[in-house]
DNA sequence: CCGCGGAACTGCACTGAGTGCCATATGCGC
DNA sequence: GCGCATATGGCACTCAGTGCAGTTCCGCGG
């Protein structure tokens, strides 16, 4: 809280006066004259703020990616790797939510645009590997370590962007966290892991190539699969 | 083979004296005048055959994402989705082991400079698409088809890189196909690969907050998943 | 009230990427 | 030779981004 927590009016003034005429005009035709224009300021404090013109569009990412990596450094042992790295992911999901209409217009805007869709890639890579390199500590003596981390992390980003852009295409209405939660629970099925009170397998005299497993009804999807998984003897 | 099979030598003359003046006296410090100058050319040459200074960067990957979609577009149903996918990212690491100096130069240089990393990003980003699209068609009627194709195009492209990287910080020696092919394999593991015969929900007459299925030894572990979930009724 | 120092802001000139336009060359069929 | 298409070169322009110097604003001690 000792770095940032001030807010200078013009940084808003210039995301908002950039935004009015991306939104009227189109980014591509938009210069950096123009918003400083209607900002009422001069052309060098928009890169004062902003170190390019691209960063205008996301001008809370960098805040939003330090509190991920306060949220993973603040983690010990005794938080599962993959649900807190989900949980992670959540963090980037809630600040989408925060501004609904806001995200709604920079998705539309980034949709279009090649050039943003590619500086909203390297936002979101920086956001991957924030995930993958916490995933690689945890899973240090682990064989395949960090391969494991670097898909893990990727499918967690990718299940997270495909909830959050379906979310986005419905101009923000209706939950957000129950898409993404829906989402993340499919990669935690995949990948899962996760310290819980355990359901239990029961493998009875069965023909040898089958295998029965009791769970509770309303048992969350991913601590079935890691029944399943151990059941079947997988690792 | 009908667009672009003959090759201009100019292009390749543009390509080689980046890369001695990149690797000489670094990206940032080239201009594309530095190039066109050691190349003996028009600068306007340049911007005719790369549409931006960081295309010369990756000269052939243009051509590498056609032979992907290619690739793609002919399969059929025979074809297992995720087995599929996977032969498609081995293209691209053909690709980089047919120049093995010239793939370890280069990732020296993306390494070191964050705007080619960047660049780097919207490239692979493409060949992300194309896989996730694929399998998004194989998907069609599928619960969910959409996010598992984005999250396992995204699994499939995170191994790829963790082994394409991890042999190229080798200086490409040793088989980089060996490399790929487990962490494909890891993947494979995670979201299955072979078709199997289906599964058999049985919901006896037990407890009312039990379930029981029954799935074979050695099932994909997704298939298993698709069993749970609608033996469980979820939607 | 005055001066003073620092921080925020502005203006200005400069580099370099990328583009549009037109001129020129080179090749080729006739 | 001519006509024509394509490849290339030259030039001027826009715009993003940077370095530098000047200015305004504000608090603070005298």
């Amino acid at each position: 809280m000792s770095s940032s927590s001030a807010k200078p009016p013009m940084r808003d003034a210039l995301v908002a006066a950039a935004f009015q005429l991306f939104l009227e005009r189109g980014y591509e035709q938009t210069t950096v004259d123009d918003i400083v224009a209607l900002a009422g300021v001069g052309r060098r404090s928009f890169f004062r703020y902003f170190p390019s013109k691209e960063d205008v569009v996301f001008p809370d990412h960098e805040r939003c990616l330090a509190d991920m990596t306060a949220f993973l450094a603040a983690s010990d042992d005794g938080h599962e790797p993959v649900q807190r790295v989900c949980d992670a992911a959540r963090l980037v999901l809630r600040m989408y939510a925060e501004n609904p209409t806001f995200s709604v217009q920079r998705y539309r805007l980034t949709k279009k645009v090649p050039g943003l869709r590619a500086y909203e890639l390297s936002v979101v890579w920086r956001y991957e590997r924030a995930l993958a390199e916490y995933l690689r500590g945890r899973f240090a003596g682990r064989r395949d370590g960090t391969l494991q981390a670097d898909v893990i992390a990727a499918a967690v980003v990718a299940a997270h962007n495909n909830a959050l852009r379906s979310w986005l295409r419905t101009d923000g209405q209706g939950d957000a966290s129950d898409t993404v939660d829906h989402a993340l629970g499919y990669v935690q099925s995949a990948f899962g892991a996760a310290p819980v009170p355990p359901a239990v397998p029961l493998t009875g005299e069965q023909p040898e190539d089958v295998v029965v497993i009791v769970s509770r009804r309303g048992a969350p999807l991913w601590r079935v699969v890691q029944e399943i998984e151990s059941a079947l003897g997988r690792d």
